[in-house]
DNA sequence: CTGTTAGCGCATTCAC
DNA sequence: GTGAATGCGCTAACAG
């Protein structure tokens, strides 16, 4: 049906090696012969079939992507990163969303079982330690996002600053009641996924540092979702003394703070201010305060550093991106 | 380094072939020496290799999917169907996010030149005729989403229904100054992808049915975003007589629409009603009244029929998912 | 039931 | 520079 190398080198009458120097732009063929070969490709309508090329080689061209929830906006927006950054360079992104444990779990045995893909991204999600050592042993290549693991390349932020810069803009508005909201301690899908906790330590350390009291009552914990997060923030708000101001660990519980002060007819800011976190594309819209991180960035630079392991570099030590305090309506000064 | 095929068949002391029936559960393996030969496979850690396997096959248990704008909300949705669907049959997912003209003629030109997707899946993106007898001769699979075209399976909705349920509604709240924004009536990235249009279209007739007259100043278009969204409603309530209703081809304009009228103190509803169009997950938290279309099972639905299509089916027929309106706080009746 | 054989399409040695 | 030979790991068709 289709043309292959073999048809190609009989009508051009030269020989298979021939035909595929030129598929590889190898410079050991002569001009003449070259011209002749693309010819006859032109001819034949012959295209390379991809499959053997990667059966030859021992490559596939393709990585692969871990992330926990497609729909949550700040991993698309660093899958926007990774696709971007992947297809320049003609390699295939496959994308793995896992909204379960199960799945997480199955879809990193597979990852490392199958050879699909030339190197895994983990996004928002970290392998435990069995699964590192597996990963290791099946030599593929992987970068973390959003997440550290001991001895594995990662792009990642400083939660704890982002956490401290929140709130200490808080404190610097006047307020002194502030509360938290952030994902549950611990969670089986995201394993090690410190995120949260990590803007929770930063929270704690600002309201230290400014010798302000750490309430526990302040600090709640619910599955990452706006409607948990009004929850908690309705019952925050219904506090003897409730607070004047919730940082959320992320923009999205950040909006369900904001029903929940809606449903209680509380004016932000004037009644509570709120900030969130990661700058998703809606916070703009909502006039959200919020800790800016570079989510598309995030996806490009572990690209990078993912082809660098390919090219059989050593991991690269984890990088941190920088985090950025956008002010907006819903902490604007009011006291 | 890996063991192989040869390896176990060496050790287990049978046949290559027998080895390759365990591996395919073929029923012409005796339980004894298929047991021996698992043993064996656990024992030398044998996996095998699929990209060998898709060699000697000629598939990649691989689909494709192009599709503008990942980070449109709608588009997400729909992935998270294809993704869902895909996976559970073993296949993989790989994506391209076209947010330009080139990318998208040459993610399309790619995706029939190379074999390394045995589908492919179009998202609100249609194929140029030339393209659609490049992607027949290549004998690649299509299925269409959110999109027609002649002779290729899909799934979409009636727009045209959907746009006139919207301003239907509108018109039993006693609206008589009803406005249109949608996308610009061509665009070349979105080839022949008449959704805009046909809600359009829908909007017209129950003007029409209504008796009521089409107000060309009422209809505008601009690239779908909230910005540009955002300044055409704008100019239309600057109109001498502003609309007191507006219907948005999608909720992302919808909310461009809000912020207008944020920006000019109008209060929603009583001094502009807005209807949107989707049913994205973030309408309900803004109250906003939309024609929701089942995005995650037009995904799904969409796997089903390209499983089809592989399995070596007819084309089948194209299909359409109903829509519904889901009426919120940005329509409530006020007059 | 089982072992053997012949490719799948290409990259990569080698000789010439 | 170029052609011919070998093998990547597996499936499938064949002979036993």
């Amino acid at each position: 049906m289709a043309a292959t190398i073999r048809d190609v080198a009989r009508v051009a009458g030269v020989g298979l090696g021939t035909v595929s120097r030129v598929l590889n732009n190898s410079p050991l063929v002569s001009a003449a012969t070259r011209q002749r070969v693309l010819a006859v490709m032109a001819e034949l309508r012959y295209n390379p079939s991809q499959i053997a090329r990667n059966f030859a080689l021992g490559k596939t061209l393709t990585v692969a992507t871990i992330a926990p929830f497609f729909t949550r906006p700040s991993v698309v927006e660093r899958l926007r990163g990774i696709e971007a950054t992947l297809t320049a360079s003609g390699y295939h992104l496959v994308v793995f969303n896992v909204e379960a444990v199960e799945r997480r779990d199955e879809c990193l045995r597979e990852a490392v079982r199958n050879d699909r893909a030339d190197g895994l991204l983990l996004v928002s999600l970290a392998p435990r330690p069995d699964e590192a050592v597996a990963l290791r042993e099946a030599h593929l290549p992987v970068v973390l996002i959003d997440t550290c693991a001991e001895g594995l390349p990662g792009v990642s932020i400083d939660d704890v600053a982002g956490g401290h810069l929140a709130t200490s803009h808080l404190i610097a508005l006047g307020h002194r009641r502030i509360a938290f909201i952030g994902d549950p301690e611990t969670d089986p899908l995201t394993f090690n996924f410190t995120s949260s906790r990590d803007r929770m330590l930063g929270y704690q350390q600002a309201l230290a540092a400014a010798k302000l009291p750490l309430n526990p009552a302040y600090e709640r914990h619910g599955l990452h979702g706006r409607y948990e997060a009004r929850v908690l923030a309705r019952e925050l708000l219904h506090l003897p003394e409730p607070p004047t101001a919730i940082f959320a660990a992320s923009d999205t519980q950040a909006m369900g703070v904001l029903e929940a002060a809606r449903d209680l007819h509380l004016p932000v800011p004037e009644a509570l201010a709120v900030v969130g976190f990661d700058d998703i594309d809606i916070a703009e819209y909502l006039g959200l305060t919020t800790v800016r991180q570079p989510l598309f960035e995030s996806g490009a630079r572990a690209v990078e550093l993912l082809f660098l392991l390919l090219s059989g570099a050593a991991p690269p030590p984890a990088e941190r991106l920088p985090v950025e305090l956008v002010v907006r309506r819903t902490s604007m000064k009011n006291r």
